[in-house]
DNA sequence: CTGAAAGCGCTAACAG
DNA sequence: CTGTTAGCGCTTTCAG
């Protein structure tokens, strides 16, 4: 930037104000900057500038993984609403280790992120509490924080699997089984509640040899299938829990060459190529991406408190996004 | 800083040392800094260290859309690799739009990254080569440059449509149909080269009317189909030219209730539980990602030219990588 | 082994 | 409308 100021002869703060499109400068002078910056290739520092401005034009996104499609739709929407806002962003890993979690938000932190979007891996998140207090703002997707308060965006769950099974009994069934994740995980948790509502709701008996909640590797719910076809009445419809185990449990069904009614949580890119078609609750990958990034924006370009145009100090907020039952086949199988 | 060494009654370099963990300290001033940092909460700012060394242990990652599959396992393979380097990167989707891919790397030139992978969306990439010049290198995925030289990784498009042509050749068909994308686009031409060849290989005219070369929208997909199945001697086997004309052909062949050998360029997520199971010309993206990675870090931490542990100026290099044929089923469909 | 001074590239705050 | 000065937070250089 010295140097094209000595090129077009002007002082280093007019070529700043030239690049940053300040009003007040001399349209012959502004030409002169312009033909030296492209003459020289120069390309401003965003770095140096945000040193200087507190403000590095960038937020941090911190995923189980990248590559996993729910996710990787989900940062789409983050990205797109980054871009309305001229930021760029940082996306990561975090494999589902917290440690790893905790090193990833740290590393965004030291480089000055404006805010932050996380799903959590680990119960604990106290370690952000510091980074926080120093002005970034963190918004929490899909899981809520472990043991600190912020604003969060979520789905329904168990709205969701309510959902799923009033749509099971509907259909005639009575027997219907449920393999959820481990119950540590946050919506393994409220995808059971939901679960467990919706048949009192219809009068029927929880029946404990009906559920399974256990990790989604094919081993167990292979297991979990044994156990639910097991039996003097074994299930005739089942629900479950998160994506990966409807897929171990399709495979198992194939390989079976079983078949009974099946509601899946969770969309799966060519469910309506299978058949039957998959039925499934639906999240919506996007919409929370979007929400949680126009909740953090809301944060960045907040206002003093009580702001209209957003709040960058108000109450934490939780926004709730719903689901969407699609049936193509799986579910409308009555009882045998 | 300045507070973390106030406190601790050292000199801000003291500080910086301990940062940084240079030897030559003092383990008494050495334990005084490390409990002032814990203290005050201190962070260091890598924008800061960066500006003054010249790197901001950033990369900048250019794909047509993060929430494709084939880019999200690309992307996280490069994560993978930057993560080995401290590096953090960033991410963006050009939507396969030129102004808008060239926006965005001129954004990630602005943050100065280390370097720049890109997946070229445009067919002119000159704008970059001031930024090349100016020290930071780029790594190509997936499809060449347009107008400049660069190191490259990507797919054996040519091997692998030769490959899937093969094996449809094994199982007795002799009327093969294709349809790839537009021509314009580089690994459509090299996918139709490899159908050629292989045509020619066994001996088999090429014939016009059963190729089609057209965007991966269904409407184009279904008048393929339609130009394919009609005539007097109708193909009996088709090779698609990349995933989404592959989705587009299942569900076309649903709706209608058809069926034929049906050999895929790229692997579906749920290829194998579809009926019949999809075969397919599997791309690795996570070898291009993690090539590409290496690449480009090669480049940035690269020695002087001739330097064995890798050279950053050093003459450019293409990696290719294999493809690899699963067969499930719909490949293995005889001709009637 | 430690510290003081200079400066990375830029912009805020204040002159002119 | 334009320029000067100071300093963002850190590291490099060189002197103790």
């Amino acid at each position: 930037m010295k140097d094209v100021a000595a090129a077009a002869g002007v002082s280093l703060k007019t070529v700043s104000r030239v690049v940053n499109g300040e009003a007040n400068v001399n349209e012959t002078l502004r030409t002169a900057v312009l033909e030296s910056i492209a003459e020289l290739g120069f390309r401003p520092n965003a770095g140096a500038r945000g040193l200087r401005q507190g403000r590095s034009g960038t937020v941090g996104l911190l995923l189980e993984d990248v590559a996993d499609p729910f996710y990787s739709i989900l940062s789409r929407a983050v990205e797109e609403v980054a871009r309305e806002h001229g930021t760029m962003v940082f996306a990561g890993s975090s494999a589902e280790d917290p440690a790893r979690e905790r090193e990833l938000a740290l590393a965004f932190c030291e480089r000055r992120v404006d805010g932050l979007i996380v799903v959590p891996a680990g119960a604990s998140h106290s370690y952000l509490l510091p980074e926080m207090r120093a002005g970034i703002p963190v918004v929490f997707v899909d899981r809520p924080p472990g043991d600190i308060e912020a604003d969060m965006v979520l789905t329904d769950n168990t709205g969701g699997t309510r959902r799923g099974v009033d749509h099971l009994l509907a259909h005639g069934h009575r027997r219907i089984g449920f393999i959820g994740d481990a119950p540590e995980i946050y919506t393994a948790g409220e995808r059971l509640r939901g679960y467990r509502e919706a048949l009192e709701s219809a009068g029927i008996d929880f029946s404990d040899e009906l559920v399974t909640q256990a990790p989604p590797n094919p081993e167990s719910t292979a297991a979990a299938l044994d156990r639910l076809l097991a039996g003097p009445s074994p299930a005739t419809a089942l629900l479950c829990g998160n994506s990966r185990t409807t897929v171990s449990v399709l495979r198992e069904l194939a390989r079976r060459e079983a078949s009974l009614a099946l509601v899946g949580f969770d969309d799966l890119e060519l469910g309506d190529l299978l058949q039957p078609g998959l039925t499934v609750v639906a999240q919506d990958p996007a919409a929370m991406g979007a929400a949680a990034a126009r909740l953090l924006f809301q944060r960045i370009t907040g206002g003093p408190p009580g702001d209209a145009a957003g709040d960058a100090s108000g109450p934490t907020q939780t926004i709730t996004i719903g689901t969407r039952l699609i049936a193509r086949g799986s579910g409308e199988i009555p009882p045998p």
